[in-house]
DNA sequence: CGCATTTTTTACGGAGTTTTTACGCTCCGC
DNA sequence: GCGGAGCGTAAAAACTCCGTAAAAAATGCG
């Protein structure tokens, strides 16, 4: 996996040195800032997966460059904050904040607080769809259903454990075992009627003319086979 | 509308009756466990959208709370300490706490962090963008109340839980196990007919023609799953 | 304690799915 | 041509799953 990317927005050239030192030191990509306005082009252009915010900046309050952020991204924010009251807790956290840590702050405690965020945030990102194209068939592995030309089709469980199969192995030949074995578990080696049976309920769905099928092909004597591209 | 469920596990009866008041207070739910032992189990059947840990408890090392729930709840832990140090932070954190608080400790710093992890639980990183729209339905997932054209729903918990899980995987099929393990909690795969009952009971609040579903939809043999756009 | 709400159990009809059985077809070699 | 093996189809039988209702148990609340 790449470095995580941390964006660091302080005004104070000190802190700024000790936190690139201490963040790049434990494999972050950082990218830093000295103004607020600077912090949120930043924040825009290197997309990071994670922000550190100091609260007090020359140009802006923090909690405005909170606000901001937060209209269209929900990375993961870090406040860092000379102080510690419990009404600038609240209102950093209630404006969209997701820590908020007092200085002085050792950078042990900072680390561990980032490597939550990043969690939440590696926990937050969805696995893309894989769907699985072949002419006007699109199979959506991941939301589970089956389209054709548009339309959506309607499988049972065990023509679709049949036909993800098929797609698992597409354009090889799976033997009659092993779509028995893997659609119907094992103990069900001789009822190879079963797959011709649900061959032909899959053909009648999916093919337009399940004499001539298209895609799901029979490779006489020794099983069956999706065409490929 | 139901409330958020926290479930709260400290041992000091005075720090108890403290946390009661401050969160019954705010309109959540609390379940009270005196030692991790009973806390683990509270966890376990009560399902809560977050967690309140003291480290310090006499049965059990407050770490190995953490790492039991993990293995089987992603909920958030806010962690409760006397205890300080950097140390301490670092290994609770890492274990898989969500967020660490010293004593003493203010109430409101408490509340706005609670506020934090359900709003991450909620799925949203910012109070504005939390509700789910679908058609008449809207959800609003910070308050936690349920629209159908205008009109307000009222769901139980459990309800609320079912439509909510199946919110976070809108558009894609869950299947019966998952939907017993994210709503009534581990050791419960086997209560398939849980599943069937509330979400009939769903159905009729949500659905116009609770026979012919447009937003809960069925998926035979799998599961079930939210419509999409 | 008694009441209202919610959750858990139980039962059943009907729809849909899987399994089983049967039969016609074609492609072979004989 | 004949017969057998493998393939495709159809339909009956057995089974499972879904939705519903309603009773029973648990829970929360005054």
């Amino acid at each position: 996996m790449p470095e995580p990317v941390v964006v660091l927005i302080e005004d104070e050239p000190q802190i700024r040195r000790f936190l690139r030192a201490t963040l790049t030191g434990e494999g972050y990509r950082l990218f830093e800032a000295p103004t607020a306005g600077a912090g949120v082009i930043e924040i825009g252009s290197r997309q990071p997966d994670a922000v550190v915010l100091d609260l007090v900046l020359p140009d802006m309050d923090g909690l405005e460059v909170i606000r901001r952020v937060r209209q269209w991204s929900g990375v993961p924010i870090i406040v860092l904050s000379a102080r510690g009251q419990e009404r600038d807790k609240v209102c950093a956290l209630d404006a969209g904040a997701d820590d908020y840590v007092s200085k002085p702050f050792s950078s042990g405690e900072l680390l561990a607080r980032l490597r939550v965020a990043l969690r939440h945030a590696a926990g937050a990102s969805q696995p893309e769809n894989a769907v699985f194209k072949l002419g006007g068939l699109h199979v959506d592995l991941l939301r589970r259903n089956v389209m054709l030309d548009g339309r959506e089709v309607r499988l049972t469980p065990t023509e679709y454990k049949l036909l993800t199969t098929l797609i698992r192995y597409a354009g090889r030949v799976v033997t009659h075992q092993q779509l028995l074995r893997e659609v119907w578990g094992p103990n069900h080696d001789s009822m190879a009627h079963y797959v011709r049976v649900y061959m032909g309920h899959l053909r009648h769905k999916i093919e337009a003319e399940p004499a001539r099928p298209r895609y799901l092909l029979t490779e006489p004597g020794v099983g069956y086979r999706l065409a490929d591209g």
